[in-house]
DNA sequence: GCTCGTCAAGAGCACTGCTCTCGTTTTTTC
DNA sequence: GAAAAAACGAGAGCAGTGCTCTTGACGAGC
């Protein structure tokens, strides 16, 4: 079905594809706002409106590459974290934060796309929704594994999450159903911290401050970890 | 000596403060990437080319404005958290706190500007260093003072950071000497997820996740103190 | 009083996103 | 198989951008 209808929409998928390869590339040289329709256009051999017929504004370019972007990093999560066994839930959020922070230092650009400020002007449709929650769906699961086996401690003398909270997590509940109020918290804010550095480290604000920034990052993800209740086994 | 030499430095002083008022005020509408020379010039009634007799292009002009940035950030954390008793830690954290993140959602693109993706094409010069320091210096003389005074208590079984880090936390540890390192790499990781946290709401990763963001912002700011060891007096 | 440095203005360059039109080519319909 | 319809690339053009260079006017210091 999809493939090879008519000829000509054979080549159209080519081209399409080709223009956001061109562009993804172009992103990583020069930056969301040195994102080009007519530089595209040039490299491609073609004229700049006809790039229009592909994608309708710049806009929709920038779409593409969003989705492509947080599918890459989900795919790169879920890979990392499904190389460790099932039971070391440990191991699996370690994974799991390594290969996010891989993924961001391998493609900082495409990653200020996804986490950084939004680019001006630009208002991200409803298409980059089901894509943009493959990351913290897998944090959710390994939080919902743990906590199934019996393998979240809590720090104690942890302050209680107040009632008025009680219904707010929705989002963050759905991904890990019959987990208590006090670890969905717990992990919220894990999942923050993970972004947080991840966020220092590529835009630069950890230069000169941290050198060696693998160990460090390794480390705080543990003591986040512990935060969270996820103790070594 | 600064004030009124002559009558030509004088109002060369008040068009290049009116320039930056104007381009802050562009800077909040439009977003970072919609600062325009031109619409400045055209707002103040000059033209374009009068501009770069103040800022002799758009990064220098945009430099002015992240220290300001800098700044005012740092001087509504620093005015937040004087207004804790000096002896209560954990307060005098979650006024820093509120005070981060009360300003960065009354300045979104301000603080985009200074926590978010890197301006395209943009590198910071060494004068935006001093004004940046000065929100973190708070929580670093928070963090020295609850040690000295013996208030720190980190978790139990909270894993040592390696041996590979010691040397590492050079510019942490000069914000809190004395300090030791367990403590300081938890204050690091405290840090970014205050700031992680921020970012996520700031640009819109909580929407559709967190309805009511102040209660969840503060009790993750509490959880944080706890982990590095500020616990409620 | 005259020179010299500062200033605003204007034209111009190279670039951007985007629109519209005009032939051409391919696909669909009859 | 021919005619109608849709898709396509090319080109010109609009309004906007940062930035440079030149020109003429003004004010401060010798």
């Amino acid at each position: 079905m999809t493939a090879s209808r008519t000829a000509r929409e054979r080549v159209r998928a080519e081209l399409t594809r080709e223009i956001t390869d061109i562009a993804r590339r172009q992103l990583a040289t020069e930056g969301a706002g040195g994102l080009s329709l007519r530089a595209v256009a040039r490299e491609m051999g073609m004229v700049s409106s006809a790039i229009y017929r592909y994608f309708p504004s710049r806009d929709d370019l920038l779409t593409a590459l969003i989705i492509d972007g947080y599918n890459a990093l989900g795919e790169a999560v879920e890979r990392g974290e499904a190389a460790c066994p099932r039971e070391d839930h440990l191991g699996r959020w370690l994974a799991a934060c390594h290969a996010v922070r891989d993924w961001a230092l391998a493609h900082p650009h495409e990653y200020a796309l996804l986490y950084g400020s939004p680019v001006p002007g630009y208002h991200a449709p409803q298409d980059t929704v089901p894509a943009r929650a493959r990351d913290v769906t897998v944090l959710g699961e390994l939080i919902a594994d743990a906590w199934r086996a019996g393998a979240v401690h809590l720090p104690e003398r942890l302050p209680a999450p107040p009632p008025a909270l009680a219904s707010q997590a929705g989002a963050f509940r759905q991904l890990m159903p019959g987990v208590p109020d006090d670890v969905v918290w717990a992990a919220a804010a894990a999942w923050t911290t993970l972004y947080g550095w991840i966020n220092f480290e590529v835009f630069g604000q950890f230069n000169n401050v941290i050198d060696d920034r693998r160990p460090a990052f390794d480390h705080a993800m543990r003591l986040t970890a512990t935060a969270m209740g996820l103790t070594p086994s």
